[in-house]
DNA sequence: TAGTGGTCTAGACCACTAA
DNA sequence: TAGTGGTCTAGACCACTAA
């Protein structure tokens, strides 16, 4: 009925043989660079399953801090990063979240040959027809995201009969159209005449801008410059 | 010595478990706020073992797709969100890999009381004595970064005794202060006076500043506001 | 071609939490 | 307190790739 009097050590979970293996690198014994054991002598080391290393190193390779290879093996990764996760919702839940009233104006919509800058987002050899639409998202009837976005009609002709002066497009393509790739890219600019007027700030503004590029199956989907007004953060929790 | 010729179903990896379980999402077969069925029952369902769903469903809960609770199940997130990865490099690190040469001035470095901006990244609910660092980052001998950073005593006793002038802050923190939670901001400034001249752009400049905070265990290590120069970038791939 | 990480399985047990 | 997800294990086999 009672327990062996032996003392066993408590099973130790993914989240302590990753701490280990981590204060390691931190403590160097194991260097930037170096070559770590082998899992399974690992988990003879640090007595557990090779599994519940290998979990350990998923998670330590997904943070950056070591990097994994067959046959050559688990090395420290020579130059550490910091990585972060970064979540952006749909504008309108964004603005609800802030407690306010999302409102949306469709400003333009035609189909245009991509400008070079756009078919360079796409990574395109040669310009294509594509639907422009230029929107605002409004938060209790402000200004609060001046998009400007470029839709493949190639790859989303069902685009063309929805009406995007009621759903923005934002809301429907995250619906409906699947990506497998995204690319993002955040900086900041002056604001120029046009974002001035439909933003409703000063000329010369410091704006943040998030530009994100989708494709599916190497395919373009969608390319979308949003500027923010002034005073917008982005935030990362974890 | 021939294989039954029964036809077998190829076995099915993880990710295809987790694609059919997400086109079922996209195809709204499980809408938006749906509950899916246990592990175990899909599972059987998909003819996969248990752990193979859980590995699926890992993926599908990191990627903001569904949403797990103990027992109360798996549920479709009502709220898409785009979810991206970001990688902040050291920035030596960074400017190497522009194929630049990496420089470094230490531009002011004194012990100071924290100013509310800095106490409230940080939480605090009182001013506490810091190591305040200014310092710039330098690109074939160019401004690159310019960076105001506060470093905990109480944390960091040790970093009174590094010579900041010559490894940044930045570098030393990295090699020897983990952190458990990190806190990141993004914003656009216009350059004011000081930055205009440390920098050496316009005043008022659109500038991308990079606020980042680090604590140990609930104890704050460090915030720093990195002022990047214009066109910088950040990028995000996947 | 041989070595190392990646995945799958069945089963056991744990941990959290809605009811 | 009962139901559901989370984790661990041992063992088998696969997949990639440095040498």
């Amino acid at each position: 009925m009672t327990q062996v009097s032996e003392t066993r050590a408590a099973r130790r979970s993914w989240q302590d043989i990753r701490d280990e293996i981590h204060s390691r690198v931190l403590s160097r014994r194991y260097k930037p660079g170096d070559k770590l054991p082998r899992d399974e002598d690992i988990a003879e080391e640090l007595g557990c399953a090779r599994s519940t290393v290998q979990r350990a190193m998923q998670d330590l390779n997904d943070a950056g801090i070591v990097e994994r290879k067959r046959k050559s093996g688990t090395q420290v990764r020579p130059d550490p990063v910091t990585r972060a996760t970064l979540d952006i919702p749909i504008t309108r839940v964004e603005v609800e979240a802030r407690g306010a009233r999302y409102g949306y104006q469709m400003l333009a919509r035609g189909h245009e040959m991509t400008p070079p800058p756009v078919a360079s987002a796409f990574g395109l050899s040669a310009p294509e027809e594509m639907l422009h639409i230029e929107a605002l998202h409004l938060a209790d009837d402000a200004p609060f995201i001046l998009e400007d976005r470029w839709v493949s009609l190639g790859t989303c002709p069902e685009i063309v009969d929805v009406d995007l002066s009621v759903q923005s497009a934002n809301e429907w393509l995250v619906m409906h159209k699947p990506y497998d790739l995204m690319d993002l890219r955040f900086y900041a600019v002056n604001a120029n005449g046009e974002m001035a007027a439909r933003l409703n700030v000063s000329e010369g503004a410091a704006l943040l801008v998030i530009e994100r590029s989708t494709w599916i199956g190497k395919r373009p989907i969608t390319t979308v410059r949003s500027v923010t007004t002034p005073g917008y953060q982005l935030l990362t929790g974890s």
